[in-house]
DNA sequence: CTGTTCGTACAGTAAATTCTGTACAAAGTT
DNA sequence: AACTTTGTACAGAATTTACTGTACGAACAG
């Protein structure tokens, strides 16, 4: 933790252990980002640095290495969740997090579920147009007939859902779930 | 993988190999749930059994010692991905995945999400108050209100995003998400 | 009551992941 | 040009996680 400029001891220790309580939560619950416990705390710390920092900052603040502070806030990059940012001046990277929540969600869901989802209906479409023709080739076997028909029934169910998975995503991408999940509460 | 009753040794294959694309695929993306990457292998192999499965054939079908089954399958069942079934005459338990995967994404986000959301707005509104008397303690000290309002903002906004994270997770919970983003896509 | 059978707790091992220090390429400074 | 500074690739160490085998309690069978 780095101190605060121009607040006296006891100001300075109150606010950060109102931090930190936060800067833990967070870090705790990143998992179902896929991120680490140590990013995800060097998450909560850029959040409430109110001013971009460097990785010599960084490795500072958490008592880690350098190269640690590389990796992480890479990842943190890759997951939009963290900005590069320049300054006049400064031959250091600077970094600052994404303070627009929503949007991390979104790019989030984008990126990695978008990802799994296109894969799996891949996979899907294939495996099912090659089931197709086996029943075809094997219109006769009944037993095989029986198997092939209980396959392709939970096929095109998974298909369903992946393709509501790839809707439902769309909303997050183009904005409009803010318009089926306002941001703020209709007034009862 | 296990023999499937009736077909012929080719016939056998070549579902096997459908499926196994299929079986992989899922078994890749499943980190996405916080999962293994063997435990989302033994869902994709019971996605596609006919029938209720023991610990005994999952691990011969899976070339894995029965305790990793054990946990496993225990895994898959607190997610509400799996099942536990009962079947008269058997001491065995058995299991079968849930197929209705709209319900599985639902129990998915109620579960993990929720309780993420929740343990952070608990955070954050601890800190918040904290802040606020801080706040008032100090009113007369400019630089320190300048940090502690700063603060506060960020806080205010965070609690913005979890509160509409709980709403969004609610319409999973309630099943309003299918009027908002319906199963199938409406005809263009 | 004495056998079995079944599932899981637990401890130890194997494997994978995270973290560190060194080394070096790229870019900036003098 | 030579000399700094900065970020990251890479290899090894440290830590964590996944997996296995043994052991044992619970439930059932005879």
């Amino acid at each position: 933790m780095e101190r605060i400029e121009g607040l006296t001891l006891e100001q300075e220790q109150a606010i950060q252990k109102a931090r930190k309580r936060i800067i833990e939560a967070i870090g705790n619950n990143m998992d179902l980002y896929g991120i680490t416990q140590s990013t995800g705390h060097l998450y909560g710390l850029l959040f409430f640095q109110n001013k971009p920092m460097t990785l010599d900052e960084m490795g500072q603040a958490m008592e880690m290495s350098k190269t640690s502070m590389s990796t992480a806030v890479r990842t943190l990059v890759d997951l939009k969740m963290v900005n590069k940012v320049w300054e006049k001046g400064s031959r250091k990277d600077l970094y600052e997090v994404e303070l627009d929540w929503f949007q991390t969600f979104a790019d989030f869901f984008s990126l990695k579920w978008r990802k799994a989802s296109e894969m799996n209906l891949h996979a899907l479409r294939k495996s099912k147009s090659e089931m197709l023709e086996l029943s075809a080739k094997h219109a006769e076997d009944e037993d095989f007939q029986q198997q092939v028909q209980a396959d392709l029934a939970k096929i095109d169910e998974a298909i369903r859902y992946y393709s509501w998975l790839n809707r439902l995503i769309e909303t997050f991408e183009s904005g409009d779930i803010f318009k089926l999940v306002p941001k703020d509460a209709p007034p009862k």
